[in-house]
DNA sequence: CGACCAATTCCGATATTCCGGACCCCTGTG
DNA sequence: CACAGGGGTCCGGAATATCGGAATTGGTCG
């Protein structure tokens, strides 16, 4: 009996519910298109047979996690996911103190702040208040963007030995909107272990043109960085002196947010 | 011969698949229980087979559908149901109109402000500002409330005529936490021909203690209600000339926001 | 250290779900 | 009016997910 207790990235499934990853894999589609799908998209897509798809429709309409859309022939996700998503946020004691403590810092800075938290493999954004200002950058609650887009995500993997990182990193990577984010695994490595003993993250124009960001870490009593705040702003808010506020205010910001969920008052 | 797997009321299930109205059932729990829980509980909370449990329990991990806790022994929902809630309401176009007329009116009203939908037979907070205010009013988005507990239900569900409506409301009605809210089928049936006809409705006390409530509908093209704004506020802030300013504010708003989702403009 | 209880995985027989295809209904169209 | 095409339901045989129980692991406590 070999026992390679190996990490076996394929996802060869020993024993899972056939049905159960199908309704998924429904979702994810959904989730992917971004747009209402018909049936037929499900069945062609996914590869299901057709009385099989409306079965799982039919089950997951019932249910609410789909719905049907008014036209009466496609469907998209529905408020029941809506609800569950809220729950699992509320849930996450971190964000009931960082709501005020974000708010503050982008009244503070007068930028889009943002906490994202470390979910798997990839950084996903939990929060964001936006800037006044007419010139925001996009970025939407919820989205999960790779490592080596964002500052801030670096920091959240900064607990990670180089083993798990390197592995992780190759796997999950991506070129970036602009096509300059960092694609060198020992590069983001090199960056993730400098910003985590600078304290604080920034980056230039690899997420968004023309935009920047820096981010600090919230960590928890134990040290570990279980959280970041970033302060996300166009280029020409970024320069000299004002990054300088900036990357001082999300620090003191993370610094609080910290101490408020346990950490030792350094 | 199945046992009895469920009352069967009225939901005869005439053709669903069994592991995925399982696998629902336990991020129902999840949802009811608002706390991680443990795979014995599921057990005996659904009564299903304990091999059954753990191999829906491991198929919704894996894609993180659910989530392990730290302890290692409970499991809570999980980020992707956040990832998927987020694009449910990113979708809602009426949201993102709505979002700066709330901000809007919560800045010009200084009192919580919440956009609400109709989800099948109950409302469903989608959008929500705070007020300023040290004494607010609980409330949580994503939370899904009965036609008979708030003001902006009644006017939801104003567009179905009166068979619909005696169904619906014998059905989903029920108690609310300060036993204040209306419980005759016939009185709400008033209520809510009563605040469509007026233009807005209005509760007090009806779901919180010392609180009351203005809301107003959002129109589309067609004259139908398909959302509603509305305010809510402590009942010393919502005295006589008080109040008033804030229904005609709330009314304003509303209008405002019909328009833009593309009403005439009255 | 060993006994004990709970959590979790493994396994083979079998009841259930799934599949393929026939069928229905509606709408648009030649 | 007949036909094509897509959405949707129904049905019986066949594959397989499910179930109960045994086996294993892991943790706790005397």
């Amino acid at each position: 009996m070999p026992r390679d207790s190996s990490v076996a990235v394929g996802n060869a499934a020993p024993q899972t519910s056939r049905s159960v990853v199908r309704a998924i894999e429904i979702l994810d589609l959904m989730m992917e298109r971004q747009t209402p799908i018909g049936v037929s998209d499900v069945i062609d897509a996914l590869g299901i047979p057709k009385s099989t798809a409306y079965e799982l429709i039919r089950t997951l309409t019932e249910r609410r996690y789909i719905e049907r859309k008014s036209d009466g022939r496609s469907y998209f996700l529905g408020p029941k996911l809506f609800e569950l998503g809220m729950i699992y946020s509320a849930q996450i004691d971190l964000l009931k103190e960082a709501a005020p403590v974000v708010r503050d810092l982008r009244d503070r800075t007068g930028e889009t702040v943002q906490l994202s938290i470390l979910d798997n493999d990839h950084m996903l954004v939990m929060l964001k208040e936006e800037s006044p200002h007419p010139i925001r950058i996009i970025s939407r609650v919820g989205s999960r963007v790779p490592v080596n887009w964002a500052a801030a995500a670096r920091l959240l993997v900064s607990d990670f030995d180089d083993t798990v990182l390197k592995e992780m990193l190759s796997r999950t990577m991506r070129e970036s909107p602009t096509g300059l984010a960092k694609m060198d695994v020992a590069e983001v490595i090199a960056d993730i272990r400098h910003f985590r003993a600078r304290g604080y993250a920034s980056e230039l124009n690899e997420a968004n043109e023309h935009a920047g960001c820096v981010a600090a870490p919230v960590m928890d009593g134990l040290g570990h960085c279980v959280a970041a705040l970033s302060v996300v702003a166009p280029e020409h808010r970024m320069e000299k002196g004002k990054r300088e506020e900036l990357i001082q205010a999300v620090v003191a910001a993370a610094g609080d947010l910290s101490r408020r969920i346990g950490a030792p008052s350094t």
